[in-house]
DNA sequence: TTACGATGTGAAAGAGATGTGACGATCGGC
DNA sequence: GCCGATCGTCACATCTCTTTCACATCGTAA
């Protein structure tokens, strides 16, 4: 097992959601002198961050909700840049540091073209990966919270990210940090099913242990205060043994069913809900394996 | 001033790469051989770029208008993390690129924690300049950041950063520094949340560690003035978990909650560079009197 | 239909975050 | 050197949110 996780009792994740004080760092590297050293020094710095020892997807990357990625495109080998540029393509918004060993100025631009942040040449001192480790996601920070401009509208409802709060008819919902992050993410999700996991690794940042109902608790909160604000409309929709799925739809039914143009799940599957077993099986397997990737033996 | 123009008007924008618009990079420096042969690339890369051979104030880098400023702390003298960490304070939104001589790893960590995006170290390949410039403009999002014009307004509240002091029905807050700087800053977001972390590091230039209280404290200091000013108002309002928001908001409340479309502090979207001679003068003594009060000697 | 697991619901408690008052340190002016 | 102003830290009070628990309800498979 090649994972260091770093949960740091107190300093627990516990508000570590969206930018709050702590850092959270991932390291890929397979050299232990330099993980050891820098891990002490991440942990003096009060950063959570974990090791890892072998390339993980984009996706299992963004459910670590990582601050910036500090990578060694050793352990990369041949795949490197393929790699570095389809992550950095899939993740734009996050941090990533090469600290490598001897290279070209060719590989050194070449690296910062196709995305990376930052490039450190190993033998380098920890104290420096931080501190540039930092001013990636300084700057990173910056970007983002301007970048989604946009409101998300679904019915009723308007999802501002710059106010982190959600309207209905200019009254804002009083929605708690959690709630606005889930409601967040199923709006960006625009129709398509989350499955639990899913939601929770994208919200809390780790694992969802069997029997957790914190996202059951969170969505009947948003759905409390959604059909208080908006009682015509019903937002979130439940697909047992699945998840949940963000769309609008007015009760006010006239016609057939009510249902609002709110575009329809493309690619996802017409209807998870009519999903069987076989599906469920797939979907499970499909988790198994992320997790797998996530946390390589 | 020591300055060199080069708008290479047709240019193409060939590697520009990254953002469509192209590229505008200034570089404070005078080794004239590193000079020379940066240029030339800069201008094969299609990048309009100046050359400054002494510092500059802050705003006169705003009005610039730059992407990046490539900058040799070995021009500053002794002055140099001084004139760094004021420059990074002033234009957060700035990328700065340090590119000198050989350094140590306590230089670096400093000028980078100070706000250097990156720091190159001296001899170093122009393309790498380049390809490390083109890395933090990316992160970048827009220059424009400050344009002091207009009085902010919001219910009885009338800050000016012209006096460095805000009023209520003309009579003056009392604002110390800080106090000042807050406000400013919090009435400039315009009823966007700021989280505490980017109020700190705007307003103290680094990083807030973990349990810092100063920003509730002076948050709190501002709203005892404030109360105490226009006590049928409410400004500064708590976001749980994440900071706060600046709206003006009336306790009177008649109708649906008494908020009120505070008005928009119109041209606030201002161009700098639409401005006339006059203003900028203005402008570079206000900062100028910032900057006197903020170190004092 | 029945049994079982998944989900909905309400409440309570603990963990954290924020509000608040006061204190000591620092700095500039006198 | 003394004095006032400002700043940043601390301890304590208060409040909010998160998480967990127990139980009700619902969906699915046997």
């Amino acid at each position: 097992m090649t994972e260091i996780t770093t949960p740091r009792e107190g300093a627990a994740p516990s508000v570590s959601g969206g930018s709050s004080a702590a850092m959270r760092v991932a390291v890929l590297d397979r050299d232990s002198g330099f993980i050891q050293v820098l891990s002490k020094r991440l942990d003096r710095a009060g950063w959570e961050h974990r090791v890892l020892a072998s390339p993980v997807a984009a996706e299992a990357v963004l459910s670590m909700r990582l601050s910036a990625l500090v990578v060694d495109l050793a352990v990369l080998g041949p795949q490197a840049w393929e790699w570095l540029e389809r992550l950095c393509g899939a993740l734009p918004e996050l941090g990533i540091v090469v600290c490598t060993g001897p290279s070209t100025v060719a590989q050194r631009v070449r690296g910062l073209r196709l995305g990376a942040d930052d490039w450190i040449t190993k033998p380098c001192h920890p104290e420096e990966v931080i501190a540039r480790v930092q001013s990636v996601a300084r700057r990173r920070r910056r970007t983002a919270s301007r970048s989604e401009a946009a409101p998300l509208v679904a019915g009723e409802v308007e999802v501002r990210s710059d106010r982190f709060q959600a309207f209905v008819g200019g009254a804002s919902l009083d929605l708690t940090r959690r709630e606005f992050e889930l409601i967040e993410l199923l709006a960006a999700a625009d129709g398509r099913v989350l499955e639990r996991e899913e939601i929770y690794s994208r919200l809390w940042g780790y694992t969802m242990v069997r029997g957790d109902r914190s996202v059951d608790v969170f969505v009947r909160k948003l759905r409390q205060k959604l059909e208080k604000a908006s009682p015509r409309w019903r937002y979130i929709h439940t697909h047992f043994g699945i998840g949940y799925r963000f769309a609008a739809e007015s009760l006010d039914a006239e016609r057939d069913g009510g249902k609002v143009p709110d575009e329809l799940p493309v690619g996802w599957g017409a209807d998870a809900g009519e999903r069987d077993a076989g599906d469920q099986r797939e979907i499970a397997r499909a988790q198994q394996e992320r997790e797998l990737a996530a946390k390589p033996v």
